[in-house]
DNA sequence: TTGAAAGCGCTAACAA
DNA sequence: TTGTTAGCGCTTTCAA
């Protein structure tokens, strides 16, 4: 009609927020990461995750709402209040959610999280196979011939983090070689971690033979190990070799060997599931999905990681 | 009143579509990026700058919504359907916005650009000083000894990168110095366009004088050149020097010198700009701020960056 | 001070 | 098919 190139001719333009309200859906959906992930750079995981829900909210015709939290533990009270209409649905990337979280969790939106660290009921959670990944990455190396590899784990409780070392445990038992005493240790996720674990063990264990591998939980405590290892004077890989967990851009750019977790694809696939799950809430029918997906993952070699040397070295 | 409880025990939550529709306001903001500057990785130089934002708008009580455009040239058709009242004002960040912008621009919401390219009517711009980074850094740099500094530079059309040639090029007439010829060149803002430049350039020029530095117009590029080096068994820097720009996580990482720009105060400040521009639009007054804000740069010097080497080498 | 009513701009159900 | 009307859940205005 005429009416519609005089709009057109006008600049009109759909009022969507009314459209929201007339249609009780706001074609939107919410992510929500703790602010600190976002910001101290600590973590280019969340980047990578939430560059795939981006696209994955492209595909689906949804615009994307960033929620931050400036810690779970405030997650009970403003998780509620982002569920104002202004978006049909919630990603919660790496949530650390406590066990009772569904107690208030509003219905009438849909969640889906992205490495939970538990089991929330109603929440379908997409996650990647960090056990798998550890354990082949472990197998890997120990084909190689290493026998001593310290693990630089994460933080204890953090799920990820048990589960490398499940992995690596598994990988030793699967090889039929007993994992060296004491070469488990404990760090928080950033390259500072890395760096004061592993100064303090090779300290704390002067006159002992050299790892010949350093297994990192994720690729910023790896990054931290082979500065302490330069340090040292020691070389990468010559003389120990050192591995990581991620892919993220920090492993790719310093070339570490990695285990490559799909983090784009996480992002993207928790959209579709999300928009599946949204549907299915605003429909009135009950949910048919599966509440765990698990993606695989890969290991990545690279020149931080080689055979190990003949002659066994010394810590000093 | 008891009213009040009874709905706190209901879980009852204002609707916000409601409430923005009935005020004209929807407490939002939009930020909009080339998706591929976001998917790809290239430019880490887009998060942090998105970092900003994301503090900036918590600080200031807005949501922050996420737009993606597959290309610049979609701008004219999409930004203004962005416009549909979810947000109140938008943050392009580091458009290439054509010189009619003006045109189609939405007059009811408010709009602030980081790194625009060129001055918009209307458009509140917030740039860093590019020239002076780039003029900081290669005066220090000549201070040093460095004579023959090789420049690495951003694609053509590019106004960053024309910026950095600018200092460059100041930097030697504020020496004294005669710019080496033909040391400028050209190439993409990412690592695998430094390394063809580097590597191309250098096999146009054997046996002439190795360059003693290597300025690269951002990080990526930067850590391209280092890379090209090391594969020629040269070292960084006692045997050629590099620099970068941006300070990125990857110079971070990677201890590459660089100029670093404030991105993420970039980011927050902003939003802090565009909350002015939304309040003097809602009130219907004009817009007193000023259309162009400027930030200071600063030179980095890290592992790269040392005195150029006695003896000249010959590239070979 | 408190309460009722009239929009905000759209969609959806209905009537013509 | 087309046109009309009644909400969606808030804010704001105006009357009581």
């Amino acid at each position: 009609m005429r009416i519609v190139a005089a709009a057109e001719r006008l600049g009109y333009r759909p009022n969507a927020t009314a459209r929201a309200l007339a249609q009780g859906r706001a074609n939107a959906i919410g992510v929500v990461v703790n602010n600190l992930d976002l910001i101290g750079h600590t973590n280019i995981y969340f980047l990578e995750v939430f560059g795939g829900v981006i696209e994955g909210a492209l595909a689906a015709g949804q615009i994307t709402v960033v929620f931050t939290l400036r810690d779970w533990d405030e997650a009970a009270q403003r998780i509620p209040a982002f569920c104002d209409r202004r978006v049909d649905g919630l990603i919660l990337i790496a949530p650390m959610l406590k066990q009772g979280a569904a107690d208030w969790m509003p219905a009438h939106a849909g969640f889906v999280s992205v490495h939970g660290n538990c089991a929330i009921p109603g929440v379908v959670n997409l996650e990647s196979d960090e056990e798998a990944g550890a354990f082949d990455m472990v197998s890997h190396m120990l084909a190689l011939g290493h026998r001593r590899i310290l693990h630089v784990g994460g933080p204890v409780g953090a799920t990820g983090a048990e589960r490398r070392i499940a992995g690596y445990l598994r990988a030793h038992a699967a090889a039929g070689v007993e994992p060296p005493p004491g070469h488990v240790l404990r760090a928080s996720f950033s390259e500072e971690g890395g760096r004061v674990a592993l100064q303090d063990w090779l300290l704390r264990h002067r006159g002992s033979p050299l790892p010949e591998a350093v297994f990192g939980a994720n690729d910023a405590i790896a990054m931290g190990c082979i500065d302490v290892l330069h340090a040292r004077r020691l070389r990468v890989p010559a003389d120990v070799s050192v591995v990581g967990f991620d892919d993220t851009l920090l492993a790719r750019s310093a070339r570490i060997a990695t285990v490559q977790q799909p983090l784009h694809d996480l992002g993207s696939q928790a959209v579709r599931v999300l928009m599946d799950r949204i549907d299915s809430i605003q429909d009135g029918r009950n949910w048919h999905g599966q509440d765990n997906i698990v993606l695989p993952t890969t290991i990545v070699p690279r020149a931080t990681l080689a055979a190990p040397r003949r002659k066994t070295l010394v810590i000093d």
